[in-house]
DNA sequence: GCACTTCAAATGCCAGACAATTAGAAATCG
DNA sequence: CGATTTCTAATTGTCTGGCATTTGAAGTGC
């Protein structure tokens, strides 16, 4: 592990590069101690401070994690999905926030990943999945229900749906497009209506799913995708005529 | 934004949280310019080194960038899909690689994922990713290449494909899924026999994806992924029976 | 008006020190 | 001898203070 101390980059982003290189390289395996702090500031030739802000920026990235105390240190992470999950959604957040991609785009991506899990989640879904499923359509129906609190038992169905394929990197991989989409659902106001039309389709979906058939559930999930789209559509519409809304 | 200093959190870890809850809520809005870090240090009470720690955990995740000089400082970074491709895959490899993730389900996320991008890629792809896909055929053809490289025009030509959906997020989710199977592939050493029948497939593939039919793209799609999986299996069982190989 | 110099602000880096924590060793007591 | 307590050393967490480097902007001279 080498660094250069005349180029342009931060010593401490060299540092964390070379670290990290290890890591996904295998030299540095799972529970492997770092070197002290004091050590790699020798190894490295550079002060503490900057061998802190290097292992700081890999913990932010939960490639390690330290400890303090006699036998402490740093120590390579093992990633878990539960750690990268918080990352993931993070992530994705910003990159629809900041980026200007469209509700469409976004809720395309979306329901197309979801299609992608519904064959393994109708045929392996435990009774576990489908009754989170049932409860979230029933607390759907409660009349009542903020909208934020509406969205939010939305995305708890479709994660159940989710993880019902019971492929984590399924579900790692949609738990970042499914949860990235709340602050833009959460722009939409839920007429009555509205929420009986997405709660009988969120019922096919329950009802194909427990059939284990899966064509059903895709296309069930389909006429959820129009009716989102749609949903969307006359909201910003509205918005857009009139738009000292707020 | 508030830090207690009496948590048993790192004070760097709180800071760092904090201003990334004002990122994500939009208090703070891209290219938005942070106190500076003399700044920081004063409004959470904690010296300039803590505050450094703090921003640095945030240029990890490329949520600040920082610029030296007069007018420097930290600002909020527009988080680009370019920039988070980086970070999705090294998560994802490493996820694949710490979490014994079977090569079977590593697979079948990502056809799964591949065959949701399919049909917009048929209907959407531009002669570029066509031409892509059809250049990677063609250096998969050559005799002399090496496993790493076969795998890595492996990883170019789907790419392309998933890339002509025209869909950021779709693109972004896959990346993930594609690349960080690289290495698993890499185990695999490709007889010219299993690298003709890759080949044929990909040819089907592209053939379909030319013809903008989005039916026989998924079907290719699947073909090709037994076809993985069948050639994984017989590695795997290859190298149980005499593992003394290397 | 243009090129050059100077300056100030900010980050990048460093040295040294002290506080807090923790596991293990050592000492003490029953 | 065993259990408990205390001590100690190692390590991370934090602070103080300072210097180096970069860079835009203001000033200066021609």
């Amino acid at each position: 592990m080498k660094i250069d101390p005349a180029s342009p980059a931060d010593l401490s982003a060299q540092i964390a590069a070379a670290i990290r290189d290890a890591i996904v390289a295998g030299t540095l395996i799972v529970d492997e101690r770092l070197p002290s702090e004091a050590e790699l500031s020798e190894q490295f030739d550079v002060s503490r401070p900057t061998v802190r802000e290097a292992l700081k920026r890999l913990a932010a990235q939960s490639l390690i994690r330290t400890q303090r105390g006699a036998t402490g240190g740093a120590f390579v992470n093992r990633l878990s999905f539960e750690e990268a999950y918080p990352q993931q959604i993070t992530t994705s957040t910003l990159l629809l926030s900041m980026n200007a991609v469209s509700f469409e785009t976004a809720c395309e991506a979306r329901y197309a990943l979801e299609r992608a899990c519904a064959p393994f989640s109708a045929n392996r879904r435990s009774p576990d999945h489908l009754a989170t499923m049932r409860a979230e359509i029933h607390r759907q129906s409660q009349p009542g229900l903020t909208d934020e609190a509406f969205c939010a038992s939305d995305v708890a169905f479709h994660r159940a749906l989710v993880d019902g394929a019971g492929n984590p990197v399924l579900s790692y991989q949609l738990a970042g497009a499914v949860e990235a989409m709340q602050p833009l659902m959460n722009m939409i106001t839920f007429s009555a209506r509205d929420r009986a039309r997405i709660v009988a389709l969120h019922t096919d979906i329950a009802d194909a799913v427990e059939r284990k058939d899966a064509d059903a559930t895709a296309i069930a999930l389909t006429a959820l995708e129009l009716e989102t789209q749609k949903l969307a559509e006359s909201v910003f519409a509205a918005r857009a005529s009139k738009p000292a809304t707020k």
